[in-house]
DNA sequence: ACCTGAACACCGTTCAAGT
DNA sequence: ACCTGAACACCGTTCAAGT
């Protein structure tokens, strides 16, 4: 029976689980299948687009659910992500670069965005809320799973997400009168301009 | 004359800057500096402590000044480090890491601390909000470098990055009367505390 | 004090050739 | 269609030995 690519993107998934990404090899892969290094690259393209689809993997049990009361199904969903994505080393990272490259394929981060708008965010701030929480929750498990790695203390460090959380949620369920931000944009804008033309 | 433990880290940062972190290799740097790789050994313990003081280097210029208005200084100073940050391929990730390992090694996020307390900002939420906003810094950052790494679209980018810091900036001028969030912390407890001790 | 030589145990990716 | 063999051009780290 050959090899399918769905059982090549679990392995992988099971081995960044078990070891972190330094084991996650593609030499490592492939000898965890029995096959040889190239046979890899008749199902995935290169070693990137499989992190992508792992960090799909990871967060697939993720429930999304509704219950009316969008702030509170915010949260519970931000805390299920951190549970599920925090004992998987490297998984911070991994995940950022699936939102990162490909934001709609994660279906708990299109559902969060949902959520958002429930909230009454509306137009270009639910956007910018999504990825501010996405990157919050992310950037604080990345951190979190950075320490640990090296034998620092983590004492503290979901209490400090929780608090984040918070103060983003309080503001966004009332009402905004945003106005302003002009002044600080431009000369980013100019930095911008010249990458995006690199591209 | 021999190799000073400072040249070693200005090569390093100019190679990231030059050729972002698939070109930052520990024989690379050695071959850029004309000695062995093993002579690297004798001045930096090993390439994460490297990227560390790295991720230092490449914030040292962007000013620390204090206007008496904490939220435009905060602005001001949140483009400055994404100006910086932006130009050197992998920046953000690296950046991430050393604030993640030593959050008060890089100047510029001690001076973002403060001015964020001049905001009025106290005690837990003082440090919650700034790791809020270097996530969100460091997250928006690395996305887009990503994004442009696969050859990806980022237009916006910029402008989605500046609502964000407007919705945080909006609510941390106001005072707080924040009391709830206990109901989602429970089970993220659970799980920091069994990460914990597996340290 | 500072570095070399040389090794150890690895990498990602490509591609002709096999079945 | 799916995989092997074999190569290409690399990695980080260690450590005896040299100066």
């Amino acid at each position: 029976m050959p090899l399918s690519t769905d059982e090549v993107i679990d392995t992988a998934a099971e081995l960044l689980r078990r070891h972190g990404l330094a084991d996650l090899s593609m030499r490592r892969l492939a000898s965890e299948l029995g096959v040889r290094p190239g046979a890899l690259y008749w199902h995935v393209e290169n070693k990137q687009t499989l992190l992508v689809r792992v960090a799909d993997r990871v967060l697939a049990d993720v429930p999304t659910t509704t219950s009316g009361a969008p702030a509170r199904d915010i949260r519970r969903l931000l805390t299920a992500i951190r549970t599920a994505v925090l004992p998987v080393p490297d998984g911070g990272e991994v995940v950022a670069l699936g939102y990162a490259l490909d934001p709609t394929s994660v279906q708990v981060f299109v559902h969060l965005r949902r959520l958002i708008g429930d909230l009454g965010v509306a137009g270009r701030d639910r956007a910018a809320a999504t990825d501010l929480i996405v990157h919050h929750v992310l950037g604080s498990i990345a951190a979190q799973q950075d320490r640990q790695l090296a034998g620092l203390p983590t004492r503290g460090a979901s209490a400090a997400f929780d608090r984040g959380v918070a103060l983003v949620l309080d503001r966004l369920g009332r009402p905004t009168e945003t106005t302003e931000t002009a002044g600080a944009t431009e000369s980013t804008e100019t930095t911008d301009r010249r990458q995006e033309e690199a591209t």
